[in-house]
DNA sequence: GTCTATAACAGGATAGAC
DNA sequence: GTCTATCCTGTTATAGAC
């Protein structure tokens, strides 16, 4: 069933472009897969390597530890994500453009790249100690960024936010968990959904002009 | 440090109340947390029945494999959240108080069950075959559920909805993932994430009475 | 039902030839 | 740099005593 020999790549993920020899690329592109697939302590060497068209041993001579493939693709793919959403959000225009480029962008990302995210989204638990730390200060900044534009939105009367810190985290929520969920056979495509994202994200931060629902205890029902 | 006698069971969930014998429910209790912490995979049986204060034999006479105790938590874990879902959707009141009271619920119970919503939510994968199969029937029911209220206050105009299938889907999306990012040592209480996450919703789907961002190119600005 | 001991095997990582 | 062969550890699951 699963051939051993040749290399078969399949996630065409350019993020890693950059990355040296073309071995240690293979490998790398091959370990997203394993990874995306099967989660990181599913995944054997064997089949990163398999997946690379190289025996198990050749993997050695370009990471130290199969912990240092996660690493290397959780950082470069932290990263990217990070300037799409810098990129987005730094561009000019007014902050609800800027939030809607920001939103539309970072789920594109997500869903592009499902595979490559879903490995930098839920596989952060399976990092070492000192390289757990260094990824945490990137999600760190991409939170600021959208935090950022909310902030401003809000102190200048385009947005009503009441919670800012609490929608930064929701909005955040939304769009990272495109990575979980999304499937290239599924009915949107990534901007589509990008766009979609972009419309509610608008909505739950846009001014509430007057006309609520008009049922009863629409905020908080007892019980 | 790990001491191995001794039950020592974190989670006190009380999903698993109704399963007996005793040490069947507490190898499940310490099932969900091995698994919540390190993942299916990287969970050892010596480490489950530690946690259960047993041998890592006797594990195999309540269970026939690490992935029948999976099972029993997904689909136990999955009704639980559905019949919530249900009962928060299902009770009386307008469309917008089913709706808020469907999210605060939703997500009040995956940030208290964030341990047992964790392994619900992001160990489907190593689910057998069959057992596969029975969970995504749960899951789609909770869709249904979601979409049912959503459809029925677009109908009635109380909300106001262009894409009713992404929006479910979105909502649903931003509830579940609560489970990855919730702590307790955060700084909001379940409930309070629950308030928080109704109102964003029903900002999302509330008519736009008129007063919508005044930036230009607020919705889809060029590249 | 639970234990101790162990079978049977898989996976990460290395040695040394080419 | 890559391969084949292998070491060694840790894993699931079972056997048989209590």
């Amino acid at each position: 069933m699963a051939s051993e020999a040749e290399p078969r790549v399949a996630a065409a993920d350019e993020s890693f472009e950059g990355v040296t020899p073309d071995a240690a690329r293979r490998l790398l592109l091959g370990a997203v897969d394993a990874f995306a697939e099967r989660g990181f302590h599913a995944t054997t060497t064997r089949d990163i390597a398999g997946r690379a068209g190289m025996s198990p041993a050749a993997l050695y001579i370009h990471y130290k530890t199969k912990e240092e493939l996660l690493f290397q693709i959780s950082k470069v793919g932290h990263e990217r994500s990070v300037s799409v959403l810098a990129e987005a959000a730094e561009g000019g225009g007014s902050d609800s453009g800027r939030l809607a480029r920001a939103v539309r962008h970072f789920v594109r990302w997500h869903a592009e790249h499902h595979t490559t995210a879903r490995v930098v989204q839920y596989e952060l638990a399976a990092l070492g100690e000192g390289h757990y730390e260094e990824i945490v200060e990137l999600r760190r900044r991409s939170e600021e960024i959208l935090r950022g534009v909310l902030e401003s939105g809000d102190a200048s009367g385009e947005f009503e936010i009441a919670d800012i810190r609490g929608t930064t985290l929701a909005v955040m929520s939304l769009c990272i968990d495109v990575a979980r969920w999304y499937s290239p056979s599924g009915r949107r495509t990534p901007d589509e959904i990008g766009t979609l994202y972009a419309d509610l994200v608008l909505r739950m931060v846009a001014p509430q002009g007057d006309a609520r629902g008009p049922g009863p205890g629409a905020g908080a029902g007892p019980r």
